[in-house]
DNA sequence: CTAGCCTTGAGA
DNA sequence: TCTCAAGGCTAG
């Protein structure tokens, strides 16, 4: 039971040298297949995130394999998940290690090259798989890894002094003590659960919530590891190059990671936990993630939880977040006006989106080779995952979801994940795009003839459909008001099976659905019923494509890693 | 070079 | 005194 002491550790521990993984001979593994695209090809790479989580083709798992003490040691059941496997092979945890929870081996490695000032090269595509049995046969992919899932440089130590404890140890010790709390609080199952649902892959808690905490390039003031070696794009106007040439569109400064983290990492059993003590925590997921996560740097102040703006909503899901009982807002004591504010706090800006987007593929494209260019459909396909990582965000800490049980805005958002991102690129056509023409996120702009002309009979009937339904919304001169409560009508869909809370689900619709009504009777008298009516087109549409890139998906066109990927794995497992 | 085990030592 | 995250050692 006493997961935190030295005894328990020691028992988990692997027999000396026992461990032999069989190495697979190099080039057999990390080439993604990219297939034919539907599209005419951009002179672009697109960017390949590092691999975050292993990608479902080389699964990590290493309990299985014949003869590894791994197999002879397993834990009991009762052995919390959050001690699980390291984020950066997946092999079996033995403490912390600069910065996170991380296996022995990865220690030794991170300590090694930091250590020695190694510069490893890879020999193939930057993107080679990492689990116990390959994770030695790319040292640069490997360090990569290292560095992204945010272990630290400078605890390395310089003097090379033995023993003691380093300024972090209690970040270590409040970290630990955190998921142990979380872990056996009854209201916050485990994360197993989740991963039980998403066959592809099983994707470190650890791991990913630290990606999502403390992503290497988003700055986090409270992390005295922080180094400020990249600047964020505050303001970029993505309107004023949506016109640029195609062979400069990802021609950006700036170079930010795409955290191209899956869904379940987004719910980390410590989402909920409110910082007590947020300036100490330079690892603590539990803190920083809802500090310092892509919402902060990607959606601008009022997107953040500890911004002034939302102080107010956030205590009260503060109190209400672990075990919510009370629905914090009812219609009776709050007009209309103040309810759709409190709905359009947390929407993104669709500027710093755009910026994210086109740095992220830019980046990307600085990290594959000159020949190595990715497809249109990749390049889609990572805008889209890009932009549903920002959905997934956006949910994550808007008003009234992030009070619902994780469970819950599990549920919710792997049903409606699709809707949403089709929502927003309605969204997106209505409010920038020209007659005739596809606004990209990115803030292009591609003719539909074009997209006809080359696009194959599915995805051009997609489009067709998708057009269609933009230029009924224009005609309905659609306002931002509106297109947030039909995300929020689509988001909290009390009819979603296994959702707990469901009577709050349902008054949150009601009284999403009220406001809508109230405020579409200030202009045209039937503008309610219209917009009602086009949500059975989204959803059409959005199992259309859901079912499109599956299909993709299953031809091996997709790229891997994605957050679009294991939500359509999650649905088809 | 890797990775498992050992030693160290500041802080709780 | 105990803990545990550093660095060290060394068989493979």
């Amino acid at each position: 039971m006493d997961i935190l002491s030295n005894n328990s550790y020691l028992c988990r521990r692997a027999p000396a040298k026992a461990t032999k993984y069989e190495d697979q001979p190099a080039g057999t593994g990390p080439c993604v297949a990219l297939a034919r695209m539907d599209l005419c090809d951009y002179d672009v790479e697109l960017p390949q995130p590092l691999a975050h989580h292993p990608a479902p083709d080389y699964p990590q798992e290493p309990l299985h394999l014949e003869g590894t003490s791994k197999e002879v040691e397993r834990e009991p059941e009762s052995r919390p998940e959050v001690e699980g496997s390291c984020p950066v092979c997946g092999d079996r945890v033995s403490g912390y290690h600069y910065g996170l929870l991380t296996c022995e081996s990865c220690k030794g490695f991170f300590k090694r090259s930091v250590q020695n000032n190694k510069h490893y090269t890879c020999a193939e595509r930057q993107r080679c798989p990492m689990n116990p049995s390959q994770r030695k046969r790319c040292p640069f992919c490997r360090f990569q890894k290292c560095l992204a899932v945010g272990m630290k440089r400078e605890a390395v130590r310089a003097d090379r002094m033995r023993g003691g404890r380093n300024k972090f140890g209690p970040f270590y010790r409040r970290d630990r003590q955190l998921k142990q709390q979380v872990y056996y609080q009854p209201s916050t199952p485990p994360y197993r659960i989740k991963r039980e649902t998403t066959q592809t892959h099983q994707p470190t808690p650890q791991s990913h919530h630290l990606m999502i905490s403390h992503p290497p390039n988003v700055p986090l003031s409270s992390d005295p590891f922080y180094q400020p070696h990249v600047v964020y794009p505050s303001g970029l106007d993505h309107r004023s190059d949506a016109t640029m040439p195609q062979d400069s569109i990802f021609n950006t400064d700036t170079g930010l990671t795409c955290p191209a983290l899956p869904f379940t990492a987004l719910y980390h059993p410590n989402v909920h936990e409110v910082p007590q003590e947020k300036t100490e925590y330079p690892f603590s997921s539990s803190s920083t993630l809802v500090n310092s996560s892509m919402s902060s740097s990607m959606a601008g102040d009022v997107f953040s939880p500890l911004s002034p703006a939302t102080s107010a909503s956030s205590s009260t899901a503060s109190s209400t977040a672990s075990t919510p009982t009370l629905f914090p807002f009812t219609s009776v004591d709050a007009p209309t006006d103040d309810f759709l504010t409190r709905l359009l706090k947390g929407e993104p800006e669709e500027g710093q989106l755009c910026a994210k987007v086109r740095a992220s593929l830019q980046r990307e494209q600085a990290n594959r080779g000159k020949h190595d260019c990715l497809n249109t459909f990749s390049i889609m396909c990572k805008m889209a995952d890009l932009t549903l990582f920002g959905l997934v965000e956006w949910a994550r800490n808007s008003a009234f979801f992030k009070d619902l049980k994780v469970e819950d805005q599990m549920v919710l958002l792997q049903s409606c994940w699709s809707e949403l991102l089709v929502l927003d690129h309605l969204s997106r056509q209505v409010t920038y795009g020209k007659e005739g023409c596809v606004y990209l996120v990115t803030g292009q702009q591609i003719e539909v003839s074009i997209v006809q002309s080359q696009a194959g009979g599915t995805l051009s009937g997609l489009v067709s459909r998708t057009q269609d339904l933009v230029s009924k919304l224009k005609a309905l001169h659609l306002d931002k008001e509106e297109f947030v409560c039909l995300k929020y009508l689509v988001l909290f869909n009390p009819d979603v099976k296994s959702v707990q809370s469901r009577r709050q689900v349902e008054q949150t619709q009601e009284q999403v659905n009220r406001a809508l009504m109230e405020h579409t009777q200030r202009g045209q008298s039937d503008k309610f019923g219209q917009l009602l009516l086009r949500l059975p087109e989204v959803r059409s549409i959005s199992l259309q494509v859901e079912q499109y890139l599956y299909q993709r998906h299953l031809l091996g066109d997709l790229p891997c890693n994605s957050l679009l990927m294991e939500m359509l794995h999650t649905k088809h497992s």
